[in-house]
DNA sequence: CTGTTCTCCTAGCATATTCCTAGGGTTTTC
DNA sequence: GAAAACCCTAGGAATATGCTAGGAGAACAG
């Protein structure tokens, strides 16, 4: 029941972005630096988020990545959903759930369900932009 | 992000035993049997709820496994922790977390810390006196 | 007092997943 | 044309998952 460091770091690759969201491209080498993460795995995990049409990549020098949308357009589900596969916390729940002959006789189902709503009810009502905004709160306490 | 058989397997175990909580055994092979899961498997599934004190055993013929407690003593939460380990969605948040150096400049932690409460908000609320409850009126639904 | 029905214990294993590392190739800019 | 980027694929160690197998020990029924 954990969320693996592909999810994670995409989520904290997107708010990397999302911060430096002035309209250059940043460079994995620099996301990697400041998250402390290995290039080369990020450069695996951007692939997905790329194939999506999550960012846009600029080759060449002085090339990187660009958030394709605004912030607040990605909800934090959108993201881990996408690197991590279903959310649902067993297969016979939610979109795309499979069949399974039990089911009707299954009471567990209501517990995944939901348990599925509440993980679902988080993730998909927090946006790019309210992770910025508490970066930018957490920064003005320092400032302070 | 998945609940493992384990873990879904002992909440149908569990609640098996509280369908049939009346005070006598109920053998795993009867359990197994109704469940449709391995009597094997199950053995060792239920050896972690014994030892727990969750379940006391009877041993030799006409013996088997009893609740210690009521159903309604027992949550889901209780019963998923004991048999996954902690539902915590990533290790650094949740009880026993483990320390992060980047706790301090880590925003995404508040989310993970948000999906850790909705997740235990659910199963912490529920009882297995609530899922015998369903799987009653479930039954009345063909009775009527 | 013996056979049957149970629980108990431990070992093993095939498969899948996770979390990377490695080594190239291609594109673009200076 | 060299450097800085992205792009692509392969592989591999470590761990977790989901069981199966085989037997030992306990208790009851007849």
């Amino acid at each position: 029941m954990k969320i693996s460091t592909k999810g994670r770091y995409a989520l904290r690759l997107m708010l990397d972005l999302a911060i430096y969201n002035t309209g250059n491209p940043v460079s994995l080498r620099d996301i990697a630096k400041r998250q402390e993460i290995s290039e080369k795995y990020l450069e695996q995990i951007i692939a997905t988020l790329n194939k999506a049409g999550f960012v846009r990549s600029v080759r060449g020098a002085q090339g990187g990545y660009v958030l394709r949308r605004s912030p607040k357009e990605y909800t934090v589900g959108d993201i881990l959903r996408l690197t991590e596969g279903s959310l649902a916390p067993v297969a016979c729940v939610g979109d795309g759930a499979e069949d399974c002959d039990r089911e009707k006789d299954c009471v567990t189902m209501r517990v995944w369900s939901m348990l599925n709503e509440a993980i679902n009810n988080v993730v998909d009502h927090l946006t790019l932009e309210d992770l910025v905004a508490w970066e930018a709160e957490k920064t003005d306490q320092y400032v302070i």
